[in-house]
DNA sequence: TGTAATCTCTATTAAATCGATAGGGTTAAT
DNA sequence: ATTAACCCTATCGATTTAATAGAGATTACA
């Protein structure tokens, strides 16, 4: 199940791109618009600038925007940062490996095999759309 | 990231599967080779019973076996049955559909569409393996 | 210069979920 | 009758998630 915090962050970075212009977009706009606690729409925010997607400006008329061009920002990053690994199990983790202690030999696991085939297919996906995808209207 | 009853429930269907006789296996055996907790591993077993995958003989020298053909058990079922809708969000999903409340259109939602095509990918997996794929050597 | 608006940061909490365990009950082979 | 196996319900501890609280720092602007 994808997160709320995942979904609230993607349909915020949506929200700022769709505005086209590179002025600073507010939290509280976001968060009334898209219907999100605007309390935990700071801390996604607060997030997704310190990953470096997005800026920030303090103060009266400050607010949140784009770094990047959105057809230059990759949802396998974005995804990789407020969801975590793509993968569904550590085992065929591409970013955060780790081997199953319950698992003696990877070559020969059912779970392995089939988790590669779909972390691969995911990755297609993420690996093909952009933000730019995203804010078509 | 995918339940430890998912994972532990793929890894004993495999190992019935692998075994090729139609003899009962039991819990007992699954869980000591496949290092899986036996109390957890037998309600994984039951629900699978109840779900029509596997039969069982109770009693001495009982034991679960499997209804149909290996080739016969798709993915897209077990998946479901064992870590619920394939889908990432209840707005995108075949079976379990929900609308998101706090989403006026669906239409123009960057979540929405996102998740649909990931959705479509992992179902393209899910749709073309079955048990027997999973249990080959 | 002061005030209001806005982002920044840390801490906390309530609820839900997950993984595992406990402890019998029921059934069938021998 | 005994034993070995599945059947069923309940519970528990740990973790994660979603949300909230509240104070701090910064900036625009009158």
């Amino acid at each position: 199940m994808l997160s709320k915090k995942t979904k609230y962050g993607l349909k915020a970075l949506t929200y700022i791109a769709r505005k086209g212009d590179n002025e600073p977009v507010q939290i509280g706009e976001i968060a009334k618009n898209e219907h999100i606690p605007q309390k935990f729409l700071e801390s996604i925010l607060l997030t997704l600038r310190k990953s470096g997607f997005l800026g920030s400006r303090k103060g009266k008329h400050g607010g949140y925007y784009l770094i990047k061009k959105p057809e230059d920002i990759l949802m396998t990053d974005v995804m990789r940062i407020l969801e975590g690994p793509i993968a569904l199990v550590p085992c065929v983790s591409l970013n955060f490996y780790e081997p199953c202690n319950d698992c003696p030999d990877e070559a020969t696991c059912s779970v392995n095999r089939l988790m590669i085939q779909v972390r691969d297919s995911t990755l297609n996906v993420f690996r093909n759309t952009t933000l730019a995808d995203l804010s078509v209207k």
